[in-house]
DNA sequence: GACTCACTATACAGGCTGTAAAGCGAGAGG
DNA sequence: CCTCTCGCTTTACAGCCTGTATAGTGAGTC
């Protein structure tokens, strides 16, 4: 252990190469092509390698996701925000929500996608979704407490969840290859919601 | 051709068997187990006999797609609610969205999941987004007539479309459970895009 | 009564998944 | 320097699903 494991580098790199490209693959959308055969040769690698590194085609999927949560970097958004006020607050954490669909988007789509299909995948995004509402949970909760909302509080929250989940988000079509307008107009529905 | 066949009858009668099964399987988003023999088995019929009707998989697909279409009768929703106010049209034609999202809502999952990941459902989907697009096109212009929107035009048609659209009615949670209480909820972020 | 045609039964090629086993070769450790 | 470890490669295999082909059966048609 003189190098620090010269080894176990090479080995996360080929761990990193197939992750990679099953990135990529399935930013192609094309899940009808989206075999391990396909990543381990765009990895450079062979199958049996894939099958070392994740033990089958939803454990890729799996390393895939917990990746793109590594990569998000979303974890601090609540305390980021704290000192500012419920309205600031707000338009932040839609704004950044809204970059973070966009820089993975076609990735995003093919995952979201594919949990309405599979139930691995799905229970996986739906730890990350709780996290998500938990997050707007406080954050509805600060700008209720400036103002009467028209609607329940259950309401409030399941709506402000929907419309800033990815899926929404895609839905808007080209408005959302700009992130910012995008947030802008989501911010706007979230105010409505909450004002 | 005496008693307008007896045998057409039948064959149309194993069709829609097989659809139906089809649905009904496709409803549970087990896409792993949804193969053609899974299908033929719950329609008491051969897989060969499935491969006969629809050419393959896709072919299934699309034919659950356009039975879907079929019996969704959404096809007269403009002229019945043109003689309404503009903001009644309005909570007509989402409520009347919302009926429909929910009475067919496991079905829709997965499809709309499976376009994120099949190129050629997604150009069937596409299809049908594109009409909704335009009824609510319509709408939008109606709606704009009476108030002036403080976002871009675009942005409001984007934003609608959005907002009345399969995967935010879903992503809407328990609530999508109540298709009229949703309904109240979407047509207030619509009405806040518009007004 | 002969014919049509949808359905059945069976078989086959091709592709993907996942597992197993043997060999190689660079890095780790004494 | 010499040995051992361990990740990667090659090859092989069983199992499942798709899609196609072929021959047979039997109820509906004319």
């Amino acid at each position: 252990m003189s190098t620090i494991g010269r080894r176990a580098t090479t080995t996360a790199a080929t761990r990193r190469g197939i992750i990679d490209a099953a990135r990529e693959l399935l930013a192609t959308r094309d899940w009808q092509h989206f075999t391990i055969e396909a990543v381990a040769n765009r990895a450079g690698v062979t199958r049996v390698t894939v099958y070392n590194q994740v033990r089958s085609k939803r454990g890729l999927l799996d390393a895939v996701l917990t990746d793109l949560v590594d990569r998000a970097g979303m974890d601090q958004l609540l305390t980021d925000t704290q000192h500012l006020s419920a309205g600031d607050a707000c338009a932040a954490i839609v704004q950044r929500t809204c970059v973070f669909w966009h820089s993975e988007r076609e990735l995003l789509r093919t995952l979201f996608g594919l949990a309405a299909v599979d139930h691995d995948v799905a229970s996986i995004l739906k730890q990350r979704e709780e996290w998500r509402r938990k997050q707007l949970h406080s954050l509805v909760r600060r700008l209720a407490a400036e103002s009467t909302p028209a609607l329940a509080d259950a309401d409030v929250l399941a709506g402000v969840t929907a419309v800033t989940s990815f899926v929404t988000y895609d839905a808007l079509g080209a408005i959302a290859d700009e992130p910012d307008r995008a947030a802008l107009l989501l911010t706007h529905l979230v105010r409505s919601l909450t004002d």
